[in-house]
Formats: structure tokens, sequence, C-alpha cells
DNA sequence: TTGTTTTCTGAACAGTGTTCAGTATGTTTG
DNA sequence: CAAACATACTGAACACTGTTCAGAAAACAA
């Protein structure tokens, strides 16, 4: 009787078809302007069916949110075969910004918005941890390596995590308007610059 | 003639009246579930009237977001008497960091929300660039006094708001999952101590 | 073909931001 | 003082929103 598995996989593939038309629509026309009604408008079915398929606009939203990730994982998965782990450290941060540029509406569902994470709540953040992992392993090569002192890598991973997420989250929710226009690009990319060498003179072993 | 005065003044006292019942409600009851309709119900006027004092909740977000800045600048004020430069750099962060923490709505408001953004645009920020002033002018005493070298005050300003701002953002958006709730306090409290040594290792100049 | 289960939908509910004609109030002028 | 005007306010409506649920339609089982 493989009819339920085949169930199943009809399940599956509704909820695809939903997620896809939501995020085609997010992408095109921004959050705030998309509405249950115009997802089930564009897959051509009733505005309650989606409710079939998604709790509330919330678990779709985090459905997207975990899409997200995926993506955002298998962009950061060149950079793990880097030979410096530096490099991969600096290459890494570079990955996350530019992610957060060119996909504003994804970025915002992983890490800005509250919504697709109400859900949870104090539940285990599986996605945030794994991309949390890649940045912890790269923080203990560089240990290995000698180019960081040794100390907790949670903390050390932690401290470099939210400076480059503090960049991007100002930028996208439009917080840079002490800085003019067309020096912007520049002065974010000399303040990157800036921490990447603050960190290998601010974190070297003393006897070095 | 001061009839036309008064009517000023009472408007004034109207934008106050209709400023004060929204931030009083925000603060206890969340952005998302205070409308136009609650606050007009809290003064006890239509709600068409609130559209005589504010164009539209854009509007009245930016001013409780104006409202929020003198605060924070208010709150920055005793630390600016502090003698050493690096101290105040600290205390700075820290009170950056306990603003966020003790009136969420009111950062939100200034720091991550896009809706009080949207009126002005590509046009200056000028609370923004008021409080960032404060720490560009405490930057510059780090490096006359010869803590940090000598380089560009607005990438070295950037750099470290950058860096305190990503914490509180990432903490407000429940975005630290992968930190167990426990530790989260001790996590946060060694990145910042972490970050600040880094920061006067890294930025100390050459010969010293 | 009948009965049962699953999938879907129209219509409604309670809410949102916003507009506008019309009323009520206050001020100025003849 | 009364008429004319200006200002302040509101009820009702518009076009939306997320969400629910009784009942229709389709898919499956006997």
């Amino acid at each position: 009787m493989g009819i339920i598995e085949r169930k199943e996989r009809e399940r599956e593939e509704m909820r695809r078809l939903v997620l896809d038309a939501a995020l085609r629509l997010f992408l095109e026309n921004g959050f705030e302007k998309v509405s249950i009604r115009n997802i089930a408008d564009a897959i051509e079915y009733s505005p309650a069916t989606i409710y079939l398929y998604f709790k509330d606009k919330n678990e779709l939203l985090f459905a997207l949110h975990q899409q997200g990730f995926m993506k955002m994982v298998a962009d950061f998965q060149p950079i793990l075969h880097l030979e410096k782990p530096f490099d991969k450290l600096m290459a890494m941060g570079q990955a996350y910004i530019r992610f957060a540029v060119e996909n504003p509406q994804l970025f915002d569902l992983m890490f800005i918005m509250t919504a697709p994470m109400d859900k949870l709540d104090t539940e285990q953040w599986v996605e945030g941890d794994q991309a949390f992992g890649l940045l912890e392993r790269v923080v203990t090569e560089c240990m290995d390596a000698g180019i960081f002192e040794r100390q907790s890598v949670q903390v050390v991973a932690m401290m470099i995590w939210s400076s480059i997420h503090g960049y991007t989250a100002l930028f996208l929710r439009k917080r840079l308007g002490m800085i003019p226009e067309c020096d912007r690009h520049q002065v974010m990319e000399a303040a990157f610059s800036l921490f990447c060498d603050t960190l290998l003179r601010g974190l070297r072993p003393e006897n070095a």
C-alpha cells in the first residue's frame, strides 16, 4: 500500500508549491506587502487551503527561514576548503555580509524579524546552531595554528559574529544615515578590514 | 493676538497626549498589538483625530523614535564626565547594551524597525548623527591620549558601534538559541569584555 | 454503486490603517 | 448681538489583513 506514501509526497509537493510562490512574492515585493491571500492567488488555491499545510503565517515564515539557512550554508561551503584559517575567517565574514546584501529578505527572515522565531521560543534553534558551529570550527583552527591565543572558542566566535552582524543589520535597516551615501561603501569596507586587523593583533598570543 | 500662539501650544499638547498614550501602550503590550484605534480609545478621541496631528502611523513611530534618542542621550550624559577615555568608551558600550535590555521597545524603534525610517529615506538622520558624534568624540580622545593609533575616527567608531550593536540586536531578536539559556548572560559579558581587550590590544600604537 | 475519508473553498469574523463628508465648536466680522 | 467664516472633531465607510469553519467536491474503499 504505497498510497499513504504517495499522499505524503503530494503533501510535501503542496508545501513546496506554497513556499516557492511565497518566496517569489516576498523577494519581488518585500514582506510587508505579501499576504496569505496573495500567495493563495499566485498558486490558484483558496486562502484557507494554505492553512491545511501551515499552522499559521509564522510557520510559513519559519519554513522560509530554514530555506535561507540552507542557501547560506551552501554559499559557505567553498570557503571551508581554503587553506589558511584566518583567510577562512575573513572570507566567512565577507560571505555573511554579501549574503545579506544580495538576499536582504532572506537575511531579514533569518536574523532580524521576530515573527518566524515566535514559534520555537526557548527551544533549540538548530539552524543557527549549525551555522554558528561552522564559525566555531574556524576559530578553533585559528587557535590550533597559533594565530589566536587559546581561550573560550564560544566567546571568541560570539564576539566575531556579533561584530559582523552589527554592520549588516545597521546597513539593512538604513541606520547609516550619518555617513554620506557616496562614502558609505568605502567606510563599510574600511571598518571590516580594520576589524580583521584588530582581531589579528588583539587575539594573537602574547609571546608572538 | 496671542491666539494663534495658544492654538500652536494646544496643538503641541495634543501631540504629546497622543505620543504619551502611544508610548505607554507600546511599552505595555508591544508594538504588534497596538493599533491607532487602541491609542484613540486610550485618549478618548476618534481614530480620525490622530490623523490631524500625525500624517500616518510611521510619523507617529518616528516621533517616538526621536523621544527614544532623547532618553538615550540623557542616559549617556554622566558617562561623558568620566576621566579616562577608554573607560568612557567601555561605559558607553555597556550603557548602549543596558539601554537596549531595559528599553527593548524603544531600542527597536531606534535601531531595528524599518517603519519609522521609511519617511526620511535618503535624508539626513539627525538623531543617529548626534549619537554617533558622541562616540566619535570619545574615539578621538582615545587617540589623543595615545591609547589608539591615529587613523580615521569615523571608521574606528563605525567598527565599535557595529560590534556592540551586533550583540544587542541578536539578543533582542532571540538569535542566541545556540547558547544555553543559563550560560547566555555569562557568555555575553565575556564576549563584551573580550571585545574591549581586543580593541585595546589591536588598536594601540605599534611602538607601545 | 454506495459509503467513507480526505481535500478544498466561500463566507464570515474580528481586526487593521486610512479617508472624507458632515457636524459641532470657536473665532472674527458686519 | 447675529451672521459668516475657520477650525476641530467624528461616524461611517473602504480596502485590506490573518484566521476559522460548515459544507461542497473529490478521492478512495467496500
